[in-house]
DNA sequence: AAACCTTGTCGAAGCGCTTCGACAACATAT
DNA sequence: ATATGTTGTCGAAGCGCTTCGACAAGGTTT
């Protein structure tokens, strides 16, 4: 390993100057920092992450803690995921990886042992029993979710409320008066990860004030489960022309059994749903969507951490607003039937 | 920041003997361990990482490289990310998550900065840019997929070419005599990753040995690509009553597409696909597969790299044995046509 | 009782870097 | 000409840990 010391030899200056030239702390001259450059260039140094480490208490790292679990939103976690990497590198960070495994332990391994300068946690639920923590240590951190109370909290988060609230309106616009909206998995609802539950407060409230009905079942993803659950809705509620979807995993079999019962998308049934872009756009149907940004979500949430960790910056929620983009699976809503 | 010097000092024994008890490399006394460790207990001491990493030249990282492209199989990617960070925490290592997007530059930083003591690469490709540089160093690594020479590298690996044989030999035992591969998109294979082609040459020689016809059509996913890829192939193959899948995201189109020209899964056409379970399980018809066993191969890669590290295990290509799951897609082949 | 291990502990050196204060050398203001 | 900055460089002190050799204290073997 070639170390400072010996691109200081190399270059004829001191070890402190070779430090200087790569930090910038201090002004080196032209001459000086060239020779230096070229040293470590010839020389191929990489300085030592972990002297570097004990000398400034900065290892330069971010720790990103992601969720154990792959029940749900697999694609976004990882899109976010690299976001986050790509984005941290931009800013000269490096990313460890957490699983949510260990849990309120991994946030104080990190900050304890100054592993990390900072960190970012994802699926964060309502009362998350990392918070206290968090706030409890001085070390920065931004959350990619909301939880119930964000005093002291830095957090990034679409806007489900609004994107419940754009569905409902979307839907109303083009005369929809009876709309299902099918939920995440129930274990989601019962995890208390809110996200559902804020699409649906703003999905109903926007719902009242225009005059639609709501009904809402949580359902498991596949086949079988999205079978039982249509059943139920168009029992109860059999004027049923619009649907929300809010889990990926429920959109192809949604769109398989409406085609097997014979009601066309979007004639007669209009459909959006809340997804990454690229599950709208390989639907059997071109699916209307609320994206879910992850890419944006994991830039963001670099960039608040940049600034927490540069003294700039202040704790706020980040909400990112939501974008509807119309595609083939949503249209006005067929006349009421003769019946 | 409690300091190893602090804990000894409360324990009134010396820094070393601290250090001792921490690391089990030497023995200690029952009363002195007890002393200590509840001095660490109490002041609530977690061993700084960067001083660690200094004075022992081992960071205790693994790195893990994954692919920045988020096209293909990202739940694969994201199941063996997680199975690889929460193995590497059983055995004392935590991951530091690298991108594809830096290439061959990460890996040289991250062995020149001593950043991780090793490293397990995903995504890798027949001729990787980066395999020079890893025969090049000392640094242990793992690659995730199987490159084109593998002389001094330890490679994990589901057996693709096991697995296009397996296919063939059920198809065949169900008496298909014509069967279509519904491959990767064509960016994957011109991209050379290996497991695409290795699977059509098991598939394919394993057919010829059995009396099977293969026609291979690469696909990219969705909806509107696979009518068209389906078209062709029955048109050029109208005998054809199996499927292979490799491309998750033309399974739903795939079964969609049979339906609407009412062939019957598995009454007239019998499909295989080769995906993790959760998508075999989800789909519209509960789908006879060969898993992809996501959490095995990051296991196995952090146990095979964790060997390296201490100095067991030497180069070696784990291939994992494929496994078909038999379900509700697959049957005997129908009569051929009166025609 | 001498000789030899074994076990448990300590002190000190050093890992490779950052950073502070000091200080030449030179430019600018008085 | 002296006082006052500026700029560029250096030396040294540490950051918190691991690890090596040294060495008491006690146990075994002759």
């Amino acid at each position: 390993m070639v170390t400072l010391a010996e691109v200081a030899q190399h270059a004829g200056v001191s070890a402190s100057t070779v430090s200087y030239v790569l930090s910038g702390k201090r002004s080196i001259s032209m001459g000086t920092r060239q020779r230096v450059e070229q040293s470590i260039q010839q020389l191929g140094y990489h300085p030592n992450a972990g002297a570097r480490a004990l000398a400034s208490s900065r290892s330069n790292i971010v720790a990103l803690m992601v969720p154990l679990r792959t029940d749900m939103y697999v694609p976004v976690m990882m899109e976010i995921a690299i976001a986050v990497a790509t984005s941290a590198r931009t800013y000269g960070y490096d990313v460890l990886l957490l699983t949510g495994e260990e849990g309120p332990d991994a946030v104080r391994r990190v900050t304890g042992s100054g592993l990390a300068d900072a960190m970012i946690l994802m699926d964060v639920e309502l009362d998350d029993e990392r918070l206290p923590l968090l706030r409890g240590t001085d070390q920065p951190s931004v959350l990619i979710g909301l939880p119930a109370a964000t005093e002291g909290l830095t957090c990034v988060d679409l806007d489900f409320g609004a994107t419940g609230a754009l569905c409902a309106e979307h839907l109303a616009e083009l005369g929809h008066r009876d709309i299902a909206v099918i939920g995440e998995a129930p274990a989601v609802y019962e995890r208390h990860t809110g996200f559902a539950e804020r699409t649906l407060d703003g999905l109903r409230s926007r719902s009242r004030e225009l005059g639609v009905r709501v009904l809402h079942r949580p359902c498991e993803g596949g086949f079988d489960a999205m079978t039982v659950t249509l059943a139920r809705i168009f029992d109860e509620r059999p004027g049923t022309t619009g649907f929300v979807v809010q889990n990926e995993s429920a959109v192809e079999p949604l769109l398989a059994l409406l085609r097997q019962q014979g009601r066309a998308v979007p004639e007669d049934v209009s459909v959006i749903a809340v997804c990454p872009d690229q599950v709208a756009t390989q639907a059997s149907v071109r699916l209307t969507s609320v994206a879910i940004p992850a890419q944006e979500m994991g830039r963001r949430a670099v960039e608040l951490l940049i600034a927490k960790l540069e003294g700039r910056g202040s704790d706020e929620v980040a909400l990112i607003s939501p974008e509807l983009t119309v595609r083939a699976s949503t249209g006005p809503a067929p006349a009421p039937a003769a019946s």
